[in-house]
DNA sequence: GGCTCGATCTTG
DNA sequence: AAGATCGAGCCC
């Protein structure tokens, strides 16, 4: 299919975010990744298993590979004071790239069977990550890649992408294409999962889009 | 080396 | 309501 010219107006608006925006405590930058652009590029082949082309039943055959979802749900994961944090363990091998410069992806198994998207935020040695729980797909889908496993799953996210850095190079990164959110559209609520967390399992550091339909 | 448990999802 | 499933973290 030929680039109208519209297509590429809006490509062109599209700004990749890099480690600077991303060098910011977690609990600011979570609500603003709120309708943020995810974007995943992924091996010749591969897509996301319920594409399709719209209008037709066909599996999207995109030549590029690149796949844009809208973000619309996070969770901020606030360093070693935070016990809902990985890292409030302090070092260890898993949450190393924690500490590390923003802008980095730390995926973990979790159950064995599921992977989990965070992106690393806040300076060197925070340790500080927002995860990424759920996304609306910006093309035609059959799959609702709903809650942090179905998002990996649907997006061919594993612990290959561990300890990369976002960007065209691991095939995962951020983009803000402009997109404006209405006031009082992001909502807060307490993290899920966490409940030995003790105090911090209620703090509110959860925010998603209300009006959306793929929230968990 | 062994034990416990989890930032989840599916099935019944 | 419970099972799947495996590696990190921690304690021998």
């Amino acid at each position: 299919m030929a680039m109208t010219l519209a297509m590429q107006a809006i490509k062109s608006r599209h700004k990749l975010l890099g480690s600077t925006w991303f060098a910011r405590p977690a609990l600011l930058l979570a609500p603003e990744l709120i309708g943020k652009i995810l974007v995943r590029k992924l091996p010749a082949g591969f897509q996301p298993r319920g594409s399709f082309q719209a209008g037709g039943s066909k599996p999207e055959a995109s030549p590029a590979g690149i796949f844009r979802y809208r973000i619309t749900e996070v969770e901020a994961y606030c360093g070693v004071q935070d016990l809902g944090c990985h890292a409030s363990h302090g070092h260890t091998k898993r949450t190393e790239i924690m500490f590390g410069p923003a802008g980095y992806i730390y995926v973990y198994l979790i159950y064995g069977m599921y992977h989990c998207l965070n992106l690393v935020t806040a300076k060197s040695g925070e340790a500080e990550a927002v995860l990424i729980r759920s996304v609306e797909p910006l093309f035609g889908t059959n799959q609702k890649p709903v809650g942090p496993g179905r998002l990996c799953r649907e997006l061919n996210i594993d612990n290959q992408l561990n300890c990369l850095k976002l960007g065209r190079t691991s095939g995962l990164w951020v983009e803000d294409d402009g997109y404006k959110l209405k006031p009082g559209e992001v909502c807060q609520s307490a993290r899920r999962g966490i409940d030995y967390a003790k105090d911090y399992a209620s703090k509110p550091w959860r925010f998603y889009l209300s009006t959306s339909e793929f929230v968990s």
